[in-house]
RNA sequence: GGGGGAUUUCCCGAGCGGCCAAAGGGGGCAGACUGUAAAUCUGUUGUCACUGACUUCGGUGGUCCGAAUCCACCAUCCCCCA
């Protein structure tokens, strides 16, 4: 099987400028091919994992990826698939975020030998002149045609600010400049920048005279039409500083039956063919293949290791396993007030609940345990010799903390 | 530049000068049911010292016994005209 039909089998592409030409060219391993990557925050999530498999299956085919990290199109902002303007970031946290980005990347791909490169569009795109731009690149781009693009018209309700309008003119002549300097002859990305991308391939046809390709990869949604990543608390991040790998791998335990199977043969690298045995299962076996996408996901971002972890902490907690590795509290001194910690405050400082309110409601409610025997006094409280040995506290079914005194 | 409108709790969106911590919906959380799923039903959803108190309705001042509601100024956004 080549590796485009392999995409295809997976679900990845969603659209390709010239569908014959990019065969041919990743298929041979031809291609030179850049993603970008804005630096909007200081670690990657799941939506970049998904950029970084495909640039890794296409390694693996032959061909060179680049990763561009957006160093210089951040300070402009996208407005892409985004009814509002973004906030603007300064220059220290962008860069900040650019090294953030640099260490993570690394750990997917191989950068050795030139195997793939990674740039910053900051490096060419900060020192150019205003008004050589204009000549340059500006009089080959139509403002008529730059309105009609889907990516901007969601935004022509809410309001477009000059600044973002021209997104598309940066990234577009980021596909230009790499198309000089590194040969690079493909773009890939989110489906939501396909107009971005073509406005590239266009900016070259023009200037150069030459053809580039561009492929876009479906975004990653639930079955309600939703990006997936997102969690009530924020997007689910590859720093395992940011999310554990515990929390990582529960987010991909707790998809939507709906959900499993796609996720499992867009994300993980499983031979298709066992994927395709899996597309049988149904009602509780799905369970069965919950598991198999948290391990390989978790495997694939924070190793094997913390993937064996991650799941023996949750068959421990959730069945009826051996204590596994539970994230812990310790309470220091200044925790207790006369020798004692009552369980509102208990629940704030293990990370249980935000507030003392919603500690109260929630045992109100009859949602809070410690150590599987329900508590229903708000008053109770521990001494520390009762938290000496350790106590998990469970908050709903699914939040767990080991609280222990020192 | 001129004219008009808006700004409410996580989001949308009601809100008469006192009965407003603020309707309703969405979302979230908890409970029941389950498969750590979905659907459904129930409860809950500002904080705290919780039958009470305190802080919220873009910002700052003011009127009033009393303001999310009235006035002034400022800020931001939208619409129409240029």
């Amino acid at each position: 099987m080549t590796i485009y039909d392999e995409l295809v089998a997976r679900g990845l592409i969603a659209q390709v400028t010239d569908e014959d030409e990019i065969k041919e060219l990743i298929n041979n391993g031809k291609a030179v091919f850049y993603i970008g990557f804005d630096p909007t925050a200081d670690s990657l999530h799941v939506g970049h994992f998904m950029a970084l498999c495909l640039m890794k299956r296409l390694q693996m085919a032959g061909n060179k990826p680049v990763a561009l990290i957006g160093g210089g199109t951040a300070m402009v902002g996208d407005p892409s698939g985004r009814t509002d303007m973004r906030q603007m970031m300064t220059k220290e946290t962008i860069a900040h975020n650019c090294e953030c980005f640099k260490k993570q990347m690394s750990r997917f791909i191989d950068f050795s030998d030139g195997k793939a490169l990674m740039v910053n569009n900051a490096d060419w795109l900060l020192d150019l002149n205003y008004v050589e731009v204009l000549r340059e690149v500006g009089a080959c781009f139509s403002v008529n045609r730059m309105l009609t693009a889907e990516c901007y018209k969601q935004r022509m309700e809410k309001g477009l600010s000059f600044l973002e309008f021209n997104y598309m003119i940066m990234q577009s002549y980021d596909f230009y400049h790499l198309y000089q300097t590194l040969g690079c002859n493909m773009q890939f990305g989110g489906d939501d920048q396909w107009s971005n991308m073509l406005g590239g391939t266009e900016l070259i046809r023009r200037k150069l005279g030459k053809d580039a390709y561009a492929m876009t990869i479906n975004l990653l949604l639930n079955s309600e039409g939703k990006k997936m990543g997102k969690t009530q608390s924020g997007a689910v991040w590859l720093d395992p500083a940011k999310t554990t790998p515990y929390e990582f791998y529960q987010y991909w335990r707790n998809v939507a039956d709906s959900d499993v199977l796609k996720c499992i043969r867009m994300l993980t690298f499983l031979p298709l063919e066992q994927i395709n045995e899996m597309d049988a299962w149904e009602g509780a076996q799905l369970n069965r293949a919950k598991e198999i996408l948290a391990y390989e996901l978790t495997a694939l971002v924070h190793g094997e290791e913390e993937a064996k972890k991650a799941e023996a902490s949750a068959k421990a907690l959730f069945g009826a396993g051996t204590a596994a590795e539970i994230p812990e509290t310790e309470l220091t001194d200044s925790d207790f007030v006369d020798g004692v910690i009552d369980i509102g405050s208990l629940l704030v400082k293990a990370g249980l609940v935000p507030s003392k309110s919603e500690a109260r409601r929630a045992i109100e409610q009859g949602g809070v345990s410690a150590d599987n025997e329900k508590i229903t006094d708000f008053k109770t409280t521990y001494t520390k010799e009762e938290l000496a040995e350790g106590k998990v506290f469970k908050r709903g079914k699914k939040n767990f903390r080991k609280i222990i005194s020192k």
